[in-house]
DNA sequence: GTGAAAGCGCTAACAC
DNA sequence: GTGTTAGCGCTTTCAC
């Protein structure tokens, strides 16, 4: 049995619109493409072939043609995090708004397939390339992937989400030391000085520079570093939450507010509080990063820093339109965090 | 300035390859493909050359020469719903293996977008389209929507992950009725009789077929169907679920178990019974679908019906090559749910 | 085993 | 305005 057995097999072109309609392909593609005048009777007869057979013209022969696909290859570490999932969508929908397509990979944080996924969007010939977390998010940009994006960037623009030394790929970022002030001026303002981080890696650059601001602003406040509430390095999800906070409730360090690094570990960070037997926020306060679902589905609702992903998506795409079309844009672009208080956050308890 | 100012604007062709390895395009062309034999020091050559220069074949010029692109497009409903991220991330993966890629879109629900991208996939010569969620999951298949899939499917295998009346399209599915059973024997073996259900609508097949087989599982062990206990039609969010739970137990209607339609409203029924100063599970049982992360993050420990979300991409995805390439698979294929008992279900309270 | 040549479906000069 | 003619970069007969 053949695959297309109904209908006939080969697709209509341009050509078979142009015959029926009595003109030349290139009036059809003059249509298709508004790219020049065409006499309204003639461009009405081809419209109407096109809606009667449902002609889609070959985006391939296209792309061809124009060496342009007019497409956007975003390589993200992992859709499945909803950090991911909602800058993806965002990013899809700013560039319909360009009339571009955006077409997605997981890297699942494997260089490797990092690096063969950005060969596929280069054999598809996308005309940029977005990476959001992995490689272009590290602190210290590894050689051999830097080389890589300089080798691509002779051709395809390339836009990260973090930064990438030795290249010129432009970066669009959250402004993280900013996303840890608004957490620590709240908590402040709450009263709070014993204030524990936990969850994630230092050799992540927004990871590294939350670190970096924390303890800046603890200087600025005259309050004493204190190594027992910073976690180790761990991972971004519930597991390292909930481990990194049992570890240090265990161990007797007990801060009145834990900073957690997103809305995943924080729901571990709540629930080793919880099976310690203590009280959301009246014992210890907890607020995180990314202000994703997870944030009103936790008992009590958390407090999170919110990315305003609909500015990000488009400043991301922005960005990438901006190098694929010569036109110019700031090499580095920030996107505000803003706060959104629930109550996982309160008052510090007071002093025993 | 222009776009690209450093390095060849355009790109190396297998001419260029050829030309530099003594060869002929269609000996480069031999090797790419492994298609026919090549001797194997002019092999040593150009494979050499392909090195040198991270030659990458462009793949619009392959799709365009051998009218397949290897490419499946996959129409999910929301990509942020960690179960179609489940789902979709698996069939990359299972697509992977056999050396197809899948391409990403988002219907967000609307049907307008969901035909506007099916005709995106047609332009890009997709070899197949999954629909993941969306119209292909209705109850009642929508007769204009059945129409485009026919004509699609002329040219284009279409497989979709519910039903779609008055199509030839092939189906993988998770066996719904059977998911139910699974919840209910586990309810029923715990001591439950005041069985609720929360969220979901029935316009949706999945969902009806759930609630049909509610009912005959009642009837079988000679319960009587209490309509109070069930939920009008809501989403599938945390919210629903919220509403629902509140409104049933704001009505004094006081069931021992509930079952959720997925993870998301399941945490909004635990909100609920929560806040109603009940215990999970010693006064209300709850259990859902999906079996995402959040069944590990809920407090207690959310009792799930998993999807065997591997099993299922790679199901879909064999479907989808098999329709490609004349292959011959069974037209409906079922997923066989499997039942992950956590904190949130225990034995029915004693009878006031 | 290998090269020449045609063709996939479109766009873009270039004439007229 | 509109048709003719070259490509775009591959694959694939068809000779040799």
């Amino acid at each position: 049995m053949q695959p297309q057995k109904n209908g006939e097999n080969k697709s209509i072109t341009i050509y078979d619109i142009a015959k029926e309609a009595g003109v030349s392909a290139s009036t059809v593609s003059r249509v298709l493409t508004n790219s020049a005048n065409v006499r309204s009777e003639k461009k009405k007869k081809v419209l109407a072939l096109i809606e009667k057979y449902n002609f889609k013209p070959n985006a391939l022969a296209k792309g061809l043609a124009d060496t342009k696909t007019r497409t956007i290859g975003v390589l993200a570490a992992d859709i499945r995090n909803p950090f991911y999932a909602s800058l993806f969508v965002e990013c899809e929908n700013a560039a319909r708004a360009v009339d571009y397509t955006v077409v997605l990979c997981n890297s699942l944080g494997e260089t490797d397939k990092e690096v063969e996924l950005l060969g596929k969007l280069q054999e598809q010939r996308v005309d940029a390339i977005i990476q959001i977390g992995g490689r272009g998010d590290d602190l210290a940009s590894n050689v051999e992937y830097v080389e890589l994006i300089n080798q691509i960037m002779a051709k395809t623009p390339v836009v990260v989400t973090g930064k990438l030394d030795g290249t010129r790929c432009h970066v669009v970022r959250i402004d993280a030391m900013k996303a840890m002030e608004i957490l620590m001026d709240h908590l402040l303002e709450l009263g709070h000085k014993r204030i524990a981080l936990i969850g994630g890696r230092k050799d992540v650059l927004s990871t590294f520079e939350k670190h970096q601001r924390y303890k800046q602003i603890l200087k600025e406040n005259m309050i004493e570093f204190d190594p027992a509430l910073v976690a180790e390095d761990g991972g971004y999800n519930f597991e390292t939450g909930y481990r990194q906070m049992n570890e240090m409730l265990d161990k007797g360090v007990r801060p009145t507010a834990v900073v957690a690094i997103n809305d995943f570990s924080a729901m571990g960070v709540m629930r080793s509080i919880n099976e310690h037997g203590l009280q959301i926020p009246q014992d210890i306060s907890v607020v995180s990063y990314d202000n994703t679902y997870m944030a009103e589905m936790a008992i009590p609702k958390l407090t999170s820093v919110d990315y305003n992903y609909e500015e990000y998506g488009r400043k991301l795409i922005d960005t990438a339109t901006a190098m694929i079309e010569g036109r110019k844009t700031g090499q580095l672009r920030m996107v505000m965090p803003t706060l959104v208080v629930r109550g996982s956050s309160g008052p510090a308890p007071l002093e025993l």
